[in-house]
DNA sequence: ATTAGCACTCGGACCCCACGAGTGCCAGAC
DNA sequence: GTCTGGCACTCGTGGGGTCCGAGTGCTAAT
């Protein structure tokens, strides 16, 4: 059956071009990846390919390059591959001593960035709902007021709040101490129902609903669901072979959070452990030469938060793919457990 | 004298390839800039300039470009200049309405990125030294604990603990209780005292002093002093004359917040209050090709904290100064009432 | 179904040359 | 002494033409 052999071609072409960034032609196949048929055999699998829309050639004399769709064929008949062995140490002992939840996503961004050689984002976690440890109001200048609530499971969320008015030093202690016993002990749901009594409360001070808003706000634990990456370097290195204006756009989109952000989320509404979206598949302009691989990560069975490996379109999928989720895999333990 | 003109030659030099980024000739400017001489004259001129080393020509039959030292001397004899109202504006409707910290400086990394048309820097503020407010002790897993600081100045600082034991609940209560008696209301000289007496008192658990140790080190502000940026993009915008495989590099530096911290320490030792660093000045490979206008920002009097842009050498100086001190400027201000 | 052979295509490298922007210098004017 | 007009010279850029060879598609043979 020639299928088979026509798929060994096109997986052929794919790593050929990918490793060589120069299209390959037939002969070069024939020569060194040992298929076992002639040059002429693997020109007609070509046309074939070609008319399947898998492959094209950049001009008429010269070998074939893979198209998004041939791309994705590729991966999506991918078996999964293992991390190799010295990456998998690097994982353990970067992220290893991380002291505080910034410093996690801090390292683990720059590791896969590393690992993929290619751009790595990563999502803040959204802990799992937890109670409310601790709410502290702090004064700020005569009418604002900072809050900050600590919940169970160590997180530390603030904002400030506008008061409308200037309380008296007293007043002000006074509702910090309600607050706390309204609050603490308390998950998400029923606290914003003691909060809502609390403010109703005969006598209640104004700006008591402000107040109690943004503590809801702060234990939702959602304020922004912020996006870091890093590794932008690896866009202008020598192999990836984009222009110099092809960049400045690809960094705009990064930097505009919104974009990515909606991306990843599309992604991982698709049920898999790791998406992949290829140049035009990402739907955006200035990534059409782009491809990106994507995880979930998060408490087991709950994977919330998102990180990713952005790069060309001719990029290593196997090797971005395991890194990504060999990273996926031991953020989530690290998640797991703070 | 010639000495007048010929810096004048030498300024319509730098703003003809600034705003060009092709060579000048001397035709040219005697044509536009109505200087008042003819060609011949403006030629006599640069060859002195080509003596003293300011400009240069990239090849025989092509107009001359300022060199690093030329630059230099441009921005040397540079009046202050007024940033234009609309950007004044700008800077107002962008940062007033930021609700913390982490808001104003994300704010102010991405309105000077705006301004300047060039990748802004922000350093994180260091807020002067203030009191304890607050510590709270948090407990994570059974061995480890998080510590947060809430100091009188609405900063929020946290770290995480190795207990090496696993204490008890109601002891772990007790020393949370002890600690915050032993620390609230102190100013960092006296509370490390205050720990260090609590620290050694009899019978104290032997894990008291890693988590007196930390709270100290968080009063100090001073976890990490990170730095953040934004507006990468104009690196790669068509008119900046790099190159792609110039581009890798200096996104490195960047990421290399260490480079970058080092550069801007530096600039700022020298009392002025804007400073500028041109090409090799940075004394830094990556970044031989760039410039960086900085300056220090922070309450009055002490300007500890530093923000700046990094671009091309043929950047628009003037421009550039403006913004930078612009928003130096308002930054102190809002640092100074939080 | 595969292979060998062959004519054909076309992009890239190379060379050559003319063009013209820009220079340096000199002799003369103010 | 300073400036200017003029002129010969330099050299990088860009257009046009040619050659080369990699790679193809097709056909006939196995």
């Amino acid at each position: 059956m020639s299928e088979d052999r026509r798929r060994a071609v096109l997986h052929a072409i794919v790593e050929g071009y990918v490793s060589t960034s120069e299209p390959v032609g037939s002969k070069a196949l024939a020569d060194s990846h040992r298929l076992g048929v002639s040059s002429a055999t693997i020109r007609n699998d070509m046309a074939i390919l070609e008319e399947e829309g898998l492959i094209a050639q950049p001009h008429t004399s010269a070998g074939r390059i893979p198209t998004d769709a041939g791309y994705r064929s590729f991966v999506d008949h991918l078996a999964a591959s293992a991390l190799q062995d010295p990456h998998k140490r690097a994982i353990h002992t970067f992220l290893s001593d991380a002291v505080d939840l910034n410093d996690v996503v801090e390292r683990s961004v720059r590791l896969l960035s590393q690992l993929t050689r290619q751009v790595a984002v990563v999502q803040y976690p959204s802990l799992r709902e937890s109670a409310v440890r601790r709410v502290e109001l702090v004064r700020i200048g005569t009418d604002r007021t900072l809050v900050v609530v600590v919940s169970a499971d160590a997180r530390v969320e603030q904002s400030t709040v506008a008061l409308g008015i200037e309380p008296g030093d007293e007043e002000f202690e006074r509702v910090a101490r309600e607050l706390n016993e309204a609050s603490v002990g308390l998950t998400p749901a029923p606290l914003a129902q003691s909060l809502e009594r609390w403010v109703t409360r005969p006598g209640q001070v104004i700006w008591a609903s402000a107040v109690a808003d943004a503590v809801v706000a702060a234990a939702k634990g959602g304020t922004v669901r912020r996006v870091v990456f890093a590794g932008t370097s690896n866009l202008a290195r020598a192999g990836t072979d984009f222009e110099s204006d092809a960049i400045g756009p690809i960094l705009e989109a990064l930097e505009e959070q919104v974009v990515l952000l909606r991306l990843l989320h599309e992604m991982t509404g698709e049920g898999q452990d790791i998406a992949v979206r290829i140049g035009a598949e990402t739907r955006t302009e200035a990534l059409a030469r782009t491809s990106i691989v994507a995880a979930g990560y998060g408490p087991v069975g709950e994977s919330t938060s998102l990180l990713g490996a952005l790069g060309p379109t001719r990029m290593d999928y196997p090797g971005t793919m395991a890194a990504v989720r060999a990273v996926a895999r031991y953020l989530s333990r690290v998640v797991e457990n703070e």
